[in-house]
DNA sequence: CCAACGTACATGATGCGTCATTCATTCCAG
DNA sequence: CTGGAATGAATGACGCATCATGTACGTTGG
C-alpha cells in the first residue's frame, strides 16, 4: 500500500460529483416517496419486486437474490413491512424453514398508487436531464462495474 | 399524474443497474473502510474535508455547505466523531453560537492511514473497470444532474 | 434600545442497515 | 438411518439518517 496511486484531478472531480449527485438524488426520491406514499425506497423496491412475479409471492431468499441485499436487512425489512400490513406470509409446504412473502391487498394498492409519482420524480430529476447516449452509457457503465464487483467477490470467497 | 410516462425498457434497465451498482459499490467501500480503519464513509468524508482546508478547521455550517448534508445529520456525526476523538472543537470568538471543528492528531493520523487503502479500493472496484471516456462522461452526467437538482430546489423554495 | 426575525447548532424519537449470533430444517456421506 | 455440514431465516445490539423541535445568539427596523 506504499506509494498509492492517487486519483488524478479529473478522476477526483468525477468521483466526488458522482457521490454528491447520488446522495442528493436519492435523498430527493426518498422524500418524495415518503411524503406522497409513506414509503421508503427500500419499501418500494420490495413491493415492486413482489408485484412483478407471476406467482404473486417469493421466498425471502429469492427476494434477496433479486435485490442483492444483506440477508438480515431483508429480514428486518420484511418484519417491518409485515407489521405495517404491506406484505404477508404464506406457509411453504415443501420447505419447513421459510415461508412465501406476498403482497397484501393494501400492499398492492399502495404500490400502484405510489408508482406513477415515483416514476415521474425519477424522470424529472434524472432522465429528463440526460441524452439517450448518456443513458445508454450509464447503463453500460453500471453493468461493467457490477460485473467487476461480482468477479472480485469470487476471489475473496 | 394520470397516464404516467413510464420508463421504457432501456431506461428501466439503466436505472436498475445503476441503483444496484451503487448499492453494491458503496457497501464494499464501506466494509473496506470499516475493516481497515474503523471508519464509515461518512467519517471519511468529514475527515478528508477537514484535512483539506488550509486553516485546519471549519464551522459546522461550512462543513455542511461542502458536504451537502442535512444539518442534524452533521450535528450527530460530529458529536460521535468528537466522542471518538477524531475531531475537536475550538471556541469561535466572533460568533458565540458555534465553534470551529478541527482534526485532532488522532483524526489526522487516522485519515492519513485510511486514505491509501480507500483510494486503492475505489480504483480497483470502480475506475480500473472504466475507460477514460466513461469517466469523463460520468463526471459530466453527474454535474448535469446536480445542476438540475439544485435548480429544481430553488423552484420549490 | 428592543422586539421580532433569522441563523447556527443541539437533541430526542424513530426507522433503517450491519454485524454477530442463533435456530430450525434440509441435505448428504458413510 | 444418523450425525455433521449446509441452507433459510430471525433476532439483539449498535451506529447511522431523518424529522420535528428547541435554544441560544445575532441582526435589524422602528
Amino acid at each position: 500500500m506504499d506509494n498509492p496511486r492517487w486519483l488524478d484531478e479529473s478522476e477526483q472531480r468525477a468521483w466526488r460529483s458522482y457521490l454528491q449527485m447520488h446522495g442528493q438524488l436519492l435523498a430527493r426520491l426518498n422524500r418524495q416517496l415518503q411524503a406522497d406514499s409513506g414509503l421508503s425506497l427500500a419499501d418500494y423496491e420490495v413491493l415492486v419486486t413482489l408485484s412483478e412475479v407471476p406467482a404473486g409471492h417469493l421466498r425471502p431468499f429469492e427476494l434477496q437474490r433479486v435485490l442483492q441485499w444483506e440477508q438480515s436487512r431483508l429480514s428486518h425489512q420484511l418484519r417491518r413491512m409485515e407489521h405495517r400490513g404491506l406484505v404477508g406470509r404464506e406457509g411453504c409446504t415443501d420447505d419447513g424453514r421459510g415461508a412465501f412473502i406476498a403482497l397484501t391487498d393494501a400492499g398492492r394498492r399502495t404500490i400502484e398508487a405510489a408508482a406513477p409519482g415515483h416514476v415521474d420524480a425519477v424522470r424529472r430529476l434524472f432522465f429528463d436531464g440526460l441524452t439517450r447516449d448518456q443513458i445508454t452509457m450509464l447503463g453500460q457503465l453500471s453493468a461493467q462495474v457490477l460485473d467487476r464487483l461480482d468477479a472480485s467477490t469470487d476471489v475473496v470467497t
